[in-house]
DNA sequence: TGGCGGGATTTGTGATCACATTCACACGCG
DNA sequence: CGCGTGTGAATGTGATCACAAATCCCGCCA
C-alpha cells in the first residue's frame, strides 16, 4: 500500500513473518487451539494476504500449526499419543546430536551452556514460562549446533516446534522450583568426555519434561 | 480461467499439486538439480501461480525442494555430509518404527510385504529405477503403518522425500540384480517376533542402500 | 426455555496484475 | 580469442479482487 518495493534488500515479507511466528510458537507464546486468520495476521503485520498465506503454509507443513478441514489454521492441540510420539522422537534424535557434539565441546561451549542454565534458573524464579522454554531450548540448541549436523538438528527443531504450544500450556501450570536437574548431568558428562553418560543424561532430560505432559488429561 | 469454482468438492488445487509433486519427488521421478518455475508449473497444470506457490512453499518447508538465494526452487543436490545425516536419521527412526509395528504384524501383513518384495524384484529385473524406489518405500511404509505412530512416520517420510532425487540418481547408475537382501531378514524377524533382530535388519537395510551414495563423489 | 433455521459476516482459495530483481545470451572491447 | 557488459526475457514477490463455503449469531418456533 505504502511502499511498493516487492523485494526488499533484506528478506521477503513472508519469510520475516514465518520466522516471527515460528519463534513465537516454539517458545510457547501461543496457547494450544489458538486460531489464526489470514486477514487478521495480514492487517496485524501490515501486509497483504499473500505473504501471510505462504508463511502459514510453511508452518503447517512443519507441523507447527494444524489445518482444519475447512482450511482454517490454529495452533495444535496434541493428543496424548502424539505427545508420546514426539517425546520418543526427541529421545531418539537428541542423544545422537549430543554424541556428535561431544568431540567438539570445549570449555568455551560448556561455559556458555552454564550461563544459559543460569538464565534458565532466573526464568524459573520469575515464574516466566516463555523464558523457561526459550532458555531450555537454547541450552539444547547451543549444544547440538556443535554437532555440525544441520539436517538432524532441523528435525529436532521441528519436533520442538510441534510441542511449543503444549509445552507452554504445561509449564504454565506446573510449579517448577529449579532448572532441569539433568542439565547438570549433561554438563558433567561433557566435561568428562563420557559419551554413554551424555546420551543417557540427554535422553533423561528430554523424556523427563514430557512425561508429565502425557500424564495429565490432555 | 475456465471454471471459477474456488473450492472444489474434493481438494484444493494447491493440495493436489502438492501431493502430485511430492509423490514424483519421493519416488525419484525428478533428478537432482532440476529447476521448477512458478509459471511453468502453473501453465503445465492449468492453474494460476497462486496454488503453485503454496505447493512449492510446502515442499520447500519439508526439504523436498531447495530454495536458491533469489527464490528459485529446484530439487536438491545433496552434499555427502547431508546424505550421511539423512542416513543416520533413517537408522535412528526406522528401527523404532519397526519395533512398534512388530506386536501388530500378523500374517496378512507379512504376506503383503512379501508381495511388495516380489514387485520390487520385478522392478529390478526391468531396470526400473522409479519402480524400485517406489516398491522399496512401499515395503517400509506398509510395515511402519502398523506402528500406529503417525508423527514418527511423518518424519521418516520427510527424510525419504529429501533423499528422493538423490536415490534416483544413484539407483539409475548402480546395476542392481536382486532386491535388498535385508528385506528377507526383516520378514524373517517379523515371523519370529524377534525385536532385536528386526531392529538390526531394518537398520542394516536402511544404511546399506545409502552407504553407496556417500561413497560416490557427490 | 431450548434447539433450530436462515441471513449476514467472516474466511480461505484462486486469478490477475505491477514491479524489481535475476538470469541468459549475444555483442563488443581489449 | 577471451571476457566482461548490457539489454531483453524470465522469474519471484506482493497486492487486490471475486467468489463460494464455512461460521456466527440472532430471532423464531415448539
Amino acid at each position: 500500500m505504502t511502499t511498493i518495493s516487492t523485494r526488499p534488500i533484506e528478506t521477503a515479507a513472508h519469510d520475516r513473518l514465518y520466522r516471527q511466528l515460528r519463534q513465537q510458537i516454539m517458545v510457547g507464546e501461543m496457547l494450544p487451539g489458538q486460531a489464526l486468520t489470514l486477514r487478521g495476521l495480514a492487517k496485524q503485520h501490515g501486509v497483504s494476504m499473500t505473504p501471510v498465506r505462504e508463511a502459514l503454509r510453511r508452518l503447517v507443513a512443519e507441523g507447527a500449526l494444524t489445518l482444519t478441514a475447512s482450511g482454517r489454521v490454529s495452533t495444535p492441540e496434541l493428543s496424548n499419543e502424539r505427545i508420546e510420539e514426539l517425546a520418543a522422537l526427541r529421545a531418539l534424535i537428541e542423544p545422537e546430536l549430543s554424541a556428535r557434539a561431544l568431540p567438539r565441546a570445549h570449555f568455551a561451549l560448556i561455559d556458555r551452556l552454564s550461563a544459559i542454565n543460569t538464565a534458565n534458573a532466573e526464568a524459573v524464579a520469575k515464574q516466566d514460562a516463555v523464558g523457561y522454554i526459550r532458555t531450555n531450548l537454547d541450552f539444547h540448541r547451543t549444544l547440538y549446533l556443535r554437532a555440525q549436523s544441520p539436517a538432524i538438528l532441523a528435525v529436532a527443531e521441528t519436533v520442538w516446534l510441534q510441542l511449543g504450544p503444549t509445552m507452554r500450556a504445561l509449564y504454565g501450570r506446573v510449579q517448577r522450583n529449579e532448572p532441569p536437574r539433568h542439565h547438570r548431568m549433561i554438563l558433567a558428562a561433557l566435561r568428562a568426555g563420557d559419551e554413554p553418560a551424555l546420551r543417557l543424561a540427554v535422553r533423561a532430560d528430554v523424556t523427563n519434561g514430557l512425561r508429565h505432559l502425557a500424564q495429565r488429561g490432555w
